[in-house]
Parts: C-alpha cells; sequence; structure tokens
RNA sequence: UCCGGGGUAGCUCAACGGCAGAGCAUUCGACUGUUAAUCGAAGGGUUGUGGGUUCGAAUCCCACCCCCGGAG
C-alpha cells in the first residue's frame, strides 16, 4: 500500500492520508512537538483527545538524554512516552543551527551572537558539540542520527543535515547545502543496510533563499529515493520573502512524496503552504506561546495571538472569543497567566493545540468539498476556525 | 518606662562618609524543524521627620515619630 495517497485536490491544495506503521496521518495536518518525549505539560492521551494522529520527537534531545539505547531498552519512543499513533523524528540538524544562533527570529534579527556557541566543529563526517547538560564533548553524524532514530522507532526518520543559516554568503550556502546532500546519501546508504522496514525517510530541502540553490536541492532530495520531502532552512527575514523561498522550494515536486514544511506555524502561513500542496506542519509556537500566556485566536489583526499577560485583560469577563473550546474569562486567564500557574500553561496549551487541530480539520474538510478558496478566505479574515 | 534592633522603589532587602542598587511586582516588547512555565526593555526614590558635623551624609551626632523583640 502507498505511503501517501491524495484523497482530493484543489489547484495545488490537496488533503489525503498518510499510512505509517503506527497508524495514519489525515493531512493537511499540524503535528505538535513533543521534542523531548512530552507534549509539554500535556500527557500523550490528551493529545490524542484533541485528535492529534501524529507528534514529532526530537533526535538530539533524546540522544543526549535519557539516550536512545534506555528508550530502546524501554521499548521504544512509542511505548516510553505512551503514544501508540505515528511518531516522525527530526534528526538534530536544526539543533545544530540553534546551539550556534540561538532562535530562527534571533538569527534572523541578529539578537544573538555566537559567542556562547556549543558547536565545536561542523565537519564532513558530522558535528561536535558540547552537551548542554554536563559539557561533555558529542558527536553526531547521519549514521549517528539514523542509528537514534532506528532505536527510538519513529514512524518517519528525518535525514541529517545543516539548518543554513541567514547570515551567510552564498557560497556558505551552497556548500552548506551540498553537505546536505551528502549526509541525506549516507542516510539512505544506512536506511538501505539497517534500516527497519516500519521508518521510513525524509530528505530535507535546504539552499537558503536562493532561488537556484532551491532548485538544485528540490532535484537533489526528489531523485535521492527518499519516501518524504521536507522543508528547512531559514526561510528568509518576513512573510514575504518565506512565501518566495516555498513557491522555489515546491517548484517542479512530483505529486508523490508528501511534503512536510519543518517548523512553520503561523495560522497565515498554513494557509498559505496548504495553498501550495504542503501535508504536514510542525511548529514550537503553539505550546511554547501558551506557556508564555498566549492564546491562539481567530484574529488577524493581532496575527492570530491574544497575549492574556497584557493588563488590558484583567477585568475582562468574556471567553477568548465567541465559539473557543474553554470558557475560561480571559481575567481568569489572564490572572492564571500573570501567576504562572501551571494550570494556566496547560488550559492554554490545551485551548493552542485546540485551535490548530480545528484549523487543520476545517482545512480538510473544505478541501474534501472542493470549497478551499473560500475556506482560505474565511481564515485569513478572522472568520474561521 | 528602660534596653536592643530597625525605618532606603509597591514588597523584601543591599549599599555603612564619595554617582542610591538588586530580586520580586508593575508596564511594554519578543517567541515559526523547543536547551524556553522563557528571554529582553522600561518606569519607579526629598533614603521616617527636623536639625547638626563635613568639601561631601542613606551612612556620623542630637531630638522627635513609627515598627519589632526583650525586660519591668
Amino acid at each position: 500500500m502507498a505511503l501517501f495517497e491524495v484523497a482530493h485536490r484543489v489547484g495545488s491544495a490537496r488533503t489525503g492520508v498518510l499510512r505509517l506503521a503506527h497508524g495514519e496521518v489525515h493531512t493537511p495536518a499540524f503535528v505538535p512537538l513533543a521534542s523531548n518525549a512530552s507534549v509539554r505539560g500535556l500527557d500523550a492521551p490528551e493529545v490524542a483527545g484533541l485528535g492529534y494522529e501524529m507528534v514529532l520527537g526530537n533526535t538530539f534531545h533524546l540522544f543526549i538524554t535519557p539516550g536512545h539505547g534506555r528508550i530502546a531498552a524501554l521499548g521504544g519512543l512509542h511505548s516510553f512516552m505512551g503514544w501508540d499513533r505515528p511518531i516522525i523524528t527530526d534528526s538534530g540538524g536544526f539543533q545544530v543551527f540553534s546551539m550556534g544562533h540561538g532562535s530562527v527570529a534571533e538569527e534572523v534579527k541578529r539578537r544573538r551572537g555566537n559567542s556562547q556557541s556549543r558547536i565545536l566543529a561542523i565537519e564532513e563526517e558530522g558535528v561536535s558539540f558540547r552537551a548542554y547538560t554536563d559539557g561533555s564533548e558529542r558527536f553526531m553524524g547521519p549514521e549517528t542520527s539514523m542509528e537514534v532514530q532506528a532505536a527510538l522507532g519513529s514512524d518517519i526518520a528525518l535525514a541529517f543535515d545543516e539548518c543554513t543559516p541567514f547570515h551567510v554568503d552564498r557560497d556558505y550556502t551552497r556548500r552548506s547545502m551540498d553537505r546536505t546532500h551528502r549526509w541525506l546519501h549516507r542516510c539512505v546508504a544506512w536506511q538501505s543496510e539497517h534500516g527497519r522496514d516500519d521508518q521510513v525517510l525524509y530528505g530535507i530541502v535546504q539552499g537558503g533563499v536562493d532561488q537556484a540553490l532551491r532548485a538544485e536541492s528540490v532535484a537533489a532530495i526528489a531523485g535521492s529515493g527518499v519516501d518524504g520531502i521536507a522543508i528547512g532552512g531559514t526561510l528568509g527575514e518576513n512573510k514575504e520573502q518565506m512565501r518566495q523561498v516555498l513557491g522555489w522550494s515546491t517548484a517542479g515536486l512530483p505529486e508523490q512524496p508528501p511534503r512536510h514544511l519543518l517548523g512553520i506555524g503561523d495560522v497565515d502561513d498554513i494557509v498559505h503552504a496548504v495553498g501550495i500542496g504542503i501535508d504536514t506542519f510542525d511548529c514550537a509556537t503553539p505550546t511554547r506561546l501558551a506557556r508564555h500566556g498566549t492564546a491562539l485566536v481567530p484574529d488577524p489583526e493581532r496575527r492570530w495571538r491574544m497575549d492574556l499577560t497584557k493588563a488590558e485583560w484583567r477585568d475582562d469577563p468574556r471567553p477568548l472569543y465567541e465559539g473557543a473550546a474553554s470558557a475560561h474569562s480571559r481575567a481568569y486567564l489572564h490572572y492564571l497567566a500573570r501567576g504562572r500557574e501551571l494550570t494556566g500553561a496547560r488550559i492554554l496549551t490545551l485551548h493552542n493545540l485546540d485551535f490548530m487541530a480545528r484549523l487543520m480539520a476545517g482545512i480538510r474538510a473544505a478541501i474534501r468539498a472542493g470549497e478551499w478558496d473560500a475556506y482560505a478566505e474565511r481564515v485569513l479574515a478572522g472568520q474561521a476556525p
């Protein structure tokens, strides 16, 4: 049976199903982050209860602690975290980037120098770095990443890549991309020699913000024999550039391999990306913003965000918005957020993930019904989900 | 009433003769393949009151007012 089946399409937007070892994932889908084998604040049954069919674990974090050997001995990542649905594991490539540059926003805005970099060396063989837990020197290369992901037993493994920074020249971007492609071939080779039958492999498109390099990377990934295609790298310094880069990164892609967009999660960005044929997304913001006191709301004027720590909500008895799953008042959520109550973080995490789940369900239904364009318009106008 | 300790930012406290600070709180900003229940910035002061010594006082001296503890 095919890994991915497109059921309906409207223009480039498509809805379908991914068939993985631990079950189906209906697309387009949002994939909550469970980097450290937990969706922060929730347990697996709660995440499943929100309707999610897949979560994203992180090779790098689980390699550092508690160690893939321990997880394997305990029956694998699914068993370890009590999640019996599909899991995609990120390869650790992005952590190399963030250890050197901080977050994507910090690097693009040059907010943080890399003077505190924990990267020791990025070489052909792989990356040497210091573990954040104990400062010990560690190494990860394509084979290490694949070994760890095989031990974890995720349904989808991602090839080890370098997330090319924004502030580098074209020459570095090319060398970085070429190295990522060589690493991909090593991942594919490892997979065919040692890989498990119940795990598929996605390659990651790089190429920075350069049209020719992106096109070259797309061709290299698509021609490598991987099961799916992920789009990575920093995508530019604003949404306009991100859309341009995304266009270059999807142009000429064959329909069949499923496409994952790494790290993108703003509502308008997801709507745009679905429109050009992306199938799955992962992003830290729904859960992170929740822990920082921000709720996702259908309000384009506020970038779909309501920062409940703001004084303006202190005495507001209204719910987050008409039709929100949670009936708690803004005043209560403000109070919880200001007090940094665990309860507040949990309520908002549940809310934000519910919001994203509804958005994706709405998107799937709209494409199925042939009403994608109208639905996209309604979402962008703040009338849905 | 006496003895001792103390009154400095909204709160808890530093500074003990030389530019009055911190933490928390407050307000604002940030967060897009999570080292993040995080990070950043700003506002906020007649140092209890009055006098004195000194080039210079939150700091030393005197008086008074409040608070805490002990004794009676």
